[in-house]
RNA sequence: GCCGCCGUAGCUCAGCCCGGUAGAGCGCCGGCCUUGUAAGCCGGUGGUCGCGGGUUCAAAUCCCGCCGGCGGCUCCA
């Protein structure tokens, strides 16, 4: 990740602003912010056409260099305020650039230093309160072409990591128009890592007790009124009338497991009940919402409702807790790069203000028993309880939300849950919903890119691929396969017509983690040559070896290559 | 949904500004090579230029609408 210069970035702010206003008289400066990756520049249209185009930004650009060369004064005048729009933004620190006013956020100094190069990479609209609309333009700045051009360079880089690339790159999964956008089709691969996430999520449901279950996808509007979604929800939801009454696509799978719990009187020694489910969901997001497999309408969740007494609901939120960090360790999401968030009571919501002070003193007691260090963000909870949520910042510096832990008091209020307590009396269960992974599409975009598509074995769709050198040796190549095979590991063989390094390169392009091959050397010896990533290689290796020592990298969800590592480091 | 940009061969992209009915690399197919460590060589195949309409003698190229994608805004798993 590069780092940009701030004070660079907010004296090219102004010198833009000055740029603007005096090429184009209808946008009027509304100030600049600037933080490590770029500036970001505010512009009140004076008219209602007033835009600007690509073209007049290379413009812009062009004139912010050509005023830079020829040294327009750049002088502080103080703090102002006076303008709503620059006292919204905060962007009270006032210049005089030339003959002009700009302005930027204050705390930050613009640099002595001339910008040498910039680059508008955005023109688009911001809104930062309804009925206020600005001209944002994004872009970095430089002090020589030269970094401006090692940026773009890191950019494109950057691009390669794209999840969307990475999956057609690896076959994974792709989008068509037919289908519709935000619908994910999964290839044979793809659905392989799919499947492992989800049989690693099964193993923590096994550990936390939750019963895997399966419900339709379609229900009755009736059901969704009465779990308050049809309220609350409509707008995201897909409804259709058939023969006459209303049906919703399920937007959350919690209903259907309200279901199963009604479907018979519980008692309070039953208790706690949890379900869980790879539950398929479609939510209409809006169309400039979606993005590749990280906002989608269609996903599964690696969803959990657990119907709990009162008294139970502390212990289980830590339980579920410490599972999640458990879980995202696994993919080296651990320490720093882990923040856990209390979120509480939204604007739009169902049940009383009693039931949401109950639910979230819950989690907090959770959150301090554990010792976990959290933030609270006021007003963020779901509509129908407050919640934990776990964000996690990849490779690339960004910060994902994926688990979640919900307490809800009000559907089983909706759904008039009951069980009988140990005095015969009817009590109301407490419900929690939860996800450890969210959702398996984002979970698995965000691998992707944190990993640049080179997966761990255990989720490499292919985990070894034997290379015979020749024709003489595609028979003990079949033959070594098959021990993998045997051994459960996925192996494939290439035996084409071309040329050990050509299939060796393809082997790398397709992410596959261990490369075997095999000829007439190892073929008399029994023996095979395994390949791993980064050049490593080990040469005589017992195949039954190896794979013992796969096995146990894939067993134990390994990040490194474990097996050869240990195979290099028995021969030296 | 709003603003901007983009859509050309299976993939990555050039051509569009200055209209004259399409080009490269990879892939794919065929042949040669008989393969030992990150692209062997030669040849061939491949496109209603996203869809629809308009302007024009002539549209991939200019204009309008729609669909899809991307970067932002708002929202969210």
């Amino acid at each position: 990740m590069i780092i940009l210069d701030t004070a660079l970035l907010a004296r090219a702010g102004l010198l833009l602003q000055y740029c603007v206003s005096k090429l184009f008289r209808d946008l009027e400066p509304a100030g600049c912010s600037v933080d490590d990756r770029g500036f970001h520049c505010d512009f009140i249209p004076r008219s209602p056409n007033a835009w600007l185009s690509e073209k007049e930004a290379r413009r812009i650009e062009e004139l912010v260099l050509s005023e830079e060369q020829r040294g327009v004064s750049i002088d502080p005048v103080g703090t102002r305020s006076g303008n709503e729009v620059l006292e919204l933004l905060e962007r009270t620190a006032v210049y005089r650039v030339g003959d002009a006013l700009a302005y930027l956020e204050p705390g930050v100094k613009p640099s002595e230093r001339r910008v040498g190069a910039i680059k508008i990479l955005n023109i688009s609209a911001h809104n930062p309160e309804p009925g206020v609309r600005l001209l944002r333009l994004i872009g970095v700045a430089f002090e020589s072409g030269e970094d401006l051009e090692r940026y773009m360079e890191w950019l494109r880089r950057a691009a390669e990591r794209d999840h969307r690339v990475i999956g057609q790159r690896l076959d994974l999964f792709s989008f068509h128009e037919e289908v519709g956008p935000g619908l994910v089709i999964y290839h044979p691969k793809g659905q392989v890592v799919r499947e492992e996430l989800i049989r690693l999520v099964r193993e923590v449901n096994e550990r936390l007790g939750y019963k895997e279950v399966y419900t339709p996808h379609v229900y009755r509007s009736l059901l969704w009124k009465i779990s308050g979604h049809y309220y609350l929800y409509r707008d995201k939801m897909v409804l259709a009338r058939v023969e006459g009454e209303e049906y919703g696509i399920k937007p959350m799978n919690c209903p259907g497991h309200i279901l199963i719990y009604r479907s018979r009187p519980r008692s309070y020694r039953d208790l706690p009940i949890k379900f869980s489910e790879f539950g398929t969901v479609y939510r209409w997001e809006k169309r400039g919402e979606l993005y590749g497999l990280l906002r989608v309408r269609g996903f599964t969740q690696d969803d959990g409702h657990a119907f709990l007494r009162e008294d139970q609901v502390k212990d289980e939120i830590k339980a579920i807790l410490r599972e999640v960090v458990n879980v995202l360790s696994i993919f080296g999401f651990r320490g720093e790069d882990v923040k856990i968030y209390l979120s509480t009571r939204p604007e739009k919501y169902i049940g009383t203000k009693e039931m949401w002070e109950k639910a979230t003193k819950a989690l907090e007691d959770a959150l301090k028993e554990l010792g976990v260090p959290y933030e609270v963000r006021e007003g963020e909870g779901a509509f129908y309880g407050p919640k934990i949520d776990v964000h996690f910042r990849d490779s690339l510096g960004r910060w994902w939300q994926c688990s979640t832990i919900q307490v809800d008091f009000a559907l089983p209020e909706r759904f008039s849950l009951e069980y009988i307590d140990r005095d015969g009396s009817r009590k109301r269960p407490v419900m929690i919903h939860r996800a450890i992974l969210g959702s398996i599409e984002r979970f698995m975009a965000i691998i992707l890119e944190n990993f640049a598509g080179r997966l761990p074995t255990w989720l490499s769709p292919i985990q070894v691929r034997v290379i015979p050198t020749g024709a003489e040796a595609r028979e003990y190549a079949a033959k070594v396969a098959g021990m993998f095979r045997a051994a459960g590991i996925r192996v494939d063989v290439d035996a084409g017509e071309e040329s050990v390094a050509k299939r060796i390169k393809r082997a790398y392009d397709e992410a596959v983690p261990y490369i075997v091959i095999v000829g007439k050397r190892e073929a008399e010896k029994n023996t095979i040559t395994v390949r791993g990533r980064g050049n490593v290689q080990a040469r005589d290796v017992d195949p039954s070896r190896f794979i013992e020592l796969l096995k146990d990298e894939i067993r134990r969800r390994s990040l490194r290559q474990e097996a050869l590592e240990r195979l290099v480091k028995g021969c030296a």
